[in-house]
Parts: structure tokens; C-alpha cells; sequence
DNA sequence: GCTACTTTCGGAACATGTTCGGAAAGTCGG
DNA sequence: CCGACTTTCCGAACATGTTCCGAAAGTAGC
């Protein structure tokens, strides 16, 4: 429980009491980064992760939280390479452009869906990685919002967001294990005569990519609500 | 601390052959949600399910999938026992009311988190716990959507839902925990001025409860989308 | 009763994330 | 050089979900 950074390993390895440490924080990012890139992030484990760096296990509970931690560090760096677009003059089109950006970003990244749920996930983003909210949120008070709407804007293209990529991350695993399609192809349609009616369409509906176009929607919405309300906020 | 011996299952037909079963699915049902009854839902593991059964852990396995399957089954009831609310018949109010009882139904379940993003969780649910999203659909449809249409409102929906129920659900855990807000209160205001501007109104703005607000939101453009748009659908 | 067959049971084992307690390896004051 | 102190390391252990495989407990045919 001591969140004191540690003075960079190479630079002042004496100076201090104690023992030496023996790796550093950025050496372990370094070496799940390689373990990722080489075997993919299901292999990420714990024990794998020490082994490759000739270090016990525990000790890496002594540069990371825990693994969740890993993997926000991990993402945090993954996204703060990414380029910044350019984004468009009109408010709407920025908040779809940018919140476009923030869910392509994390779908990247399979593993992001472990931790995206993650307490206050946001507030765990470097600055680097921050541009994206950041774009979202000076949008949305580009439009007129008062803080409350614009915070909501932002909380709700971010439900959306995560629940997309929470779904469709899980959802090719069983289709690849066994055959069944994402939904079910029959109904009882005495008791759910639509589901019914739908049927096997369902199945290939719902394999589009609809996350751009519901964004589209749902940012219309909210703008639109945003406008129509009373500033006030009558709660 | 067992109330429960294994005799009950003198019903069974003896007409097969094979050693005989020493439970039951429905037993094994009825004890975890006598276990998440007493002692919360954390506390519902395999092996003391098994034990609260007087069964070998790994007899649990030959009855159930897996823990999530478990875990969808016991939802299926709790849901399946919910009164379905009168709906209104005006389709829009239809789909936010059938959507927001959804949203209450799951989130009343804090494991629920757990398995909402399972392969495909919709198509595992009981006829009895899809009255929800029949009454969805029924009303996209009502409303004049084409099928895809239909699917997309219902999956745009989804995601919502889906994301504000596994956002919520972790955020208390950090708050009792630690003392980390949801977010946190303090940005560089050069690099993340609006951010910044917002400071420590975050927190207390992102305690809200704004799922019914985004949801009409969502639904006004969801809706006003699809008549908008050709219903031929040009991707 | 005995042997075959069928179905179910469950102990042991595995991999995982994580915690605990003490050993190890330095510095510092003498 | 030595003992005290500080900081870090890591083997052992724990709880969990899950899988393997042989033992157990029935029925069927003789």
C-alpha cells in the first residue's frame, strides 16, 4: 500500500535502503506486451507473465495492483498511441466521431472487455488516453449543454458503448465451440408470436454492425432532450 | 446446517437403468437460491453448493453446465416471477416501459452482471422471462419498423441496458473499498480542459440514476430513425 | 447368484488470481 | 566489521471453477 512511484530502476539503483529492486514497472508492462503480442492475451497469466521475466509471482503484486491493474496500464498504453482524428467543426458529428473513435479504439483490444466494467474505468485513464471523453464532453457543451446534461450525454454514449462491446466480445465464443447462433432460431409463438415471426432472421440481423448507426440515434436523442429541457434541471 | 438429506428422490422411476441420481436439477436450483437467500450471492460457490447438498462438487457438473449456466437458470426463475406490468399502448411508451422492466428485472440481481454478457444471454432465457423482449419487438414492430429495424432497436436497446446494468453493478464495490471516486476529481486542465472545468462535479452528477432519461432519449432516435430511413436499408 | 452393461458419483488434480509470512539483500550508524 | 533497519523478493498456501478417470450402484440377461 504504498503508491510512492519508484525512482526508475537503472538511473538511481543506489541511494535508497533496502533491497534492490529486481524489475520495474515498466519492465513488466514490456514483457506482457511481448507475452500478447507472441501468444495472445488469453496466455497473460500471472505466473506466465513472472516466468518470462525470471521473477516469482508474488512479486509482481509489488508493482501491480492486481491484474485488472495490468491490463489498464496496458490499455492505457495501447490507446494513448493511438492517432488522434480529426475531428468535425459540428458538435453532433464530433460526439459520434469521437465516441466512434473511443469504441473502436477498445474493441481493439479483446481483452479490454475484462476490465472495461472496472471501477470508474474512466477515472483510470491516463491524459494520453483521456482526448476522447474529453472531445465527447467539450461537444456536448459546444451544443449548449449545462454540466449535468453534458456529464449525462457522456455517461450514456458510454453505457452503450461498453454493453456493445461487452456483448459482441463475448458472443463469437460459442460460435465457435458448439453451433448455436447467437439467438435461439425458434420461439414459441403462442407466447412470443414476434420472436417467433422473426425467427431465423434474427441470427443474421444480429450479426451486423449496428454500432455506428445506433450512436447516430442515440446522440440525436439526447441532444434533442438535452435542448428541449429546462437548463434547470427540475429534479 | 442441512436441512436438506438426500432422500427426496424416491419419485424417480425405476425404470432405467444405472446408478441412480441423488439429485436433481431442481434441488440443486432450490439450494443455491436458499444459499444466495442467506447468505448473499458472493457467497454461492460450486463446492459449497455442493456441500450445502451433501454431494461431491463435481457431481454438480453431471446436473448443470458450468456456473454461469447455473447462474442463467436461477435468473430465468427470478425473472419468470415478475408480474408483467400493464404496458402502454402507445408503441414508443410501450418499448421504454417493456425496457425499463427489463433493465429493473436484471439490475434487481447483482450476479446478474455476471452472465448478462454470456454467449448470446437473450436466446437463453425462458418463454416466461421474454415477454420483455417480445413486447419490445411487438412495438418496434407496431410502430412500423421493418424486421431489421425491429432487431436493431431491440439490440441498441440491449447494449444500453446491458452497459448500464455492468457499470453500475461494479461501481459501489470500489467506493466501499477505497475512497476513489467513480471518477476522479482531478485533471490537467491543458490537456483535458473541459474535463477539468468539470472538476469534482462529476462525481456527485455521475451518482445519478439517468438510465430512464437515456433510454427515452434513445428510443426517440432509434425510432425516428427507422422512419427516416429507407426501409430497404441501404448499408 | 453371477456376469455384463449402463449411468452416475466424486476424489484428486489442474490452472488461475491472490495473500501471508518470513527470508534475502541492501544501507546506515557505530 | 557488525548489528539494526528498511525494502523487496518469493515459496507456500488458499479459494475458485473445472476436468479426468476410476469407483460405485443400479438393471438386464443367464
Amino acid at each position: 500500500m504504498a503508491p510512492s512511484p519508484p525512482p526508475p530502476l537503472s538511473s538511481a539503483p543506489h541511494g535508497r535502503t533496502g533491497r534492490p529492486r529486481v524489475t520495474s514497472r515498466a519492465q513488466i508492462l514490456a514483457a506482457a506486451r511481448r507475452l500478447i503480442d507472441e501468444d495472445g492475451w488469453e496466455k497473460l497469466t500471472i505466473r506466465r507473465l513472472a516466468a518470462e521475466m525470471g521473477i516469482g509471482a508474488t512479486t509482481l503484486y509489488h508493482h501491480i495492483q492486481g491484474k485488472d491493474d495490468l491490463l489498464v496500464l496496458l490499455l492505457n498504453h495501447y490507446i494513448g498511441e493511438i492517432e488522434r482524428p480529426r475531428l468535425p467543426s459540428d458538435p453532433r458529428d464530433r460526439i459520434v466521431a469521437a465516441a466512434t473513435a473511443m469504441h473502436d479504439a477498445l474493441a481493439a483490444w479483446p481483452w479490454a472487455a475484462e476490465v472495461l466494467t472496472a471501477d470508474g474505468f474512466v477515472g483510470l485513464l491516463d491524459e494520453s488516453s483521456l482526448w476522447m471523453v474529453e472531445a465527447i464532453v467539450a461537444a456536448a457543451d459546444d451544443y449548449g449543454c449545462t454540466p449535468p446534461q453534458t456529464v449525462d450525454v457522456f455517461r450514456s454514449i458510454w453505457y452503450y458503448t461498453v454493453g456493445e462491446i461487452l456483448v459482441r466480445s463475448r458472443s463469437p465464443h460459442r460460435r465457435a465451440d458448439r453451433e448455436l447462433p447467437t439467438f435461439r432460431e425458434t420461439f414459441d409463438a403462442s407466447r412470443v408470436p414476434h420472436l417467433a415471426a422473426l425467427g431465423d432472421q434474427w441470427a443474421a440481423l444480429a450479426a451486423r454492425d449496428i454500432y455506428p448507426q445506433g450512436l447516430r440515434a442515440f446522440v440525436d436523442g439526447l441532444l434533442a432532450q438535452a435542448t428541449s429541457t429546462k437548463p434547470d434541471g427540475a429534479d
